[in-house]
DNA sequence: TATAATGTGTAAGTTACTTAACTATTAACA
DNA sequence: TGTTAATAGTTAAGTAACTTACACATTATA
């Protein structure tokens, strides 16, 4: 026997919580981000993502604009800053010479590290508040969120 | 006696795992809904949060700049264009007359409507696989979301 | 080996944002 | 009550980050 299917009405119900919460609490952790990022760093939300992404292991261009949703010249000018920044660098790759490789430099591991730390610290004091099994419905949600909207795709 | 506190560790993963999700799920969400508004309605996503936001009763300037979390000269440039379309309107209120209020005109209204059900139908598809214990769960999760990074701030 | 495809970067133009300064209206208060 | 301060919104000017179109280098293909 399999598991009911949810009723359209419950869906729909889905729908209107994941618009009412995702976006703004997306919205609320992205500004406390670019809070750290430009007043204590002066780099944008964009130019961290692409640091975290190549700390991830994507270290290509083409790969970062695809996962970002905006364009290869996009991506590469936000590269430059960053590498005039000294927070990556580029190599082209051995392979294939058509390849830029980036690389977080040790200043942008470093900053990479203190502002997650600084967002881990305002994260934690909300996060902490929560009785156990709230966190464990959020850490299992998490997981189906992704698998739904993440993982097919891409 | 009361649920026992997370474990540092358990919080520092629940971080991890809210970046490995929102970002990319919100993304990718928010992705489909600029492809529905610029291909089909040419307007922008901060356009459409703006309707979206003022269907739901955030009527004025002010608001909708702290809400999305931009000046509000930028809100009352997009509501010129908004209000150019057909799609707002723009009235001083009688009370304060300093106050703008702004209201969705029919073709507006038509427009969200439109727009949110091809999202509809888009979430929808991803959604009805889900079994309904996982569902559960997504709404029990966005209801601690919300109440963690929405409610206690603005 | 010529041609197509791929990965990236450059150039020019557009758009959406910012801050600063302005108008209109209301509140505070001496 | 008249003057000053505060608030809501818009306008203006400048900037930053994006876009498309094109160019270049390298690799795959026929």
């Amino acid at each position: 026997m399999v598991l009911e299917a949810t009723s359209q009405e419950a869906l729909q119900q889905a729908i209107d919580h994941f618009w009412e919460t995702i976006p703004p609490t997306w919205n609320n952790v992205r500004s406390h981000v670019r809070s750290i990022a430009t007043e204590k760093f002066d780099i944008s939300v964009e130019q961290f993502h692409i640091l975290r992404h190549v700390r991830k292991g994507m270290t290509s261009v083409s790969d970062l604009a695809t996962i970002r949703q905006i364009s290869r010249p996009a991506i590469s000018q936000a590269v430059n800053v960053l590498v005039e920044r000294g927070l990556l660098t580029r190599h082209h790759s051995t392979d294939d010479r058509r390849f830029v490789e980036l690389k977080l430099t040790q200043s942008g591991d470093d900053l990479l590290n203190a502002v997650f730390a600084e967002n881990r610290t305002w994260m934690m004091e909300r996060l902490s508040e929560l009785p156990s099994n709230e966190m464990t419905c959020l850490m299992n949600a998490m997981e189906v969120l992704k698998k739904t909207f993440v993982d097919p795709e891409s």
